[in-house]
DNA sequence: GCAATGACTGGTA
DNA sequence: TTACCAGCCATTG
């Protein structure tokens, strides 16, 4: 087989970030700072840039900031994703925060 | 080796 | 609520 290079040919470090992404279940959500501390390394900013690199193969949509809002530079496409998956919005007073006391992933 | 940058976070005003 | 600041860690010039 032509052994294809596939995207998961990243560190070690992208493919866990990517795989902790990829579990994370429809409606919910996780912060940055949620899911290096999952690992127990990196910190914030590594996992943004795992994100901006390849995170397009997985959910990015669900990883956001601590406060609420979705990744700088995506936040019209997350809302339409969040729409479809129902995440748990603060709607109304701000459409384009999501309620992480209930979508906060795990919880 | 140092400075600047980035899909970040928490605290204070 | 927004704005500013210091801390955070790896990559890049």
């Amino acid at each position: 087989m032509t052994n294809d290079p596939p995207p998961a040919d990243v560190d070690g470090y992208a493919s866990r970030v990517l795989d902790v992404v990829d579990a994370i279940p429809p409606g919910r959500v996780m912060s940055y700072g949620d899911i290096a501390e999952y690992l127990g390394e990196g910190g914030p900013r590594q996992v943004g840039r795992v994100m901006a690199l390849w995170g397009g193969g997985v959910a990015w949509w669900r990883v956001i900031h601590s406060d609420g809002t979705p990744a700088q530079g995506h936040e019209r496409r997350a809302l339409e994703r969040y729409r479809d998956e129902k995440t748990p919005m603060r709607s109304v007073r701000d459409p384009v925060r999501v309620d992480m006391r209930r979508a906060r992933w795990p919880d």
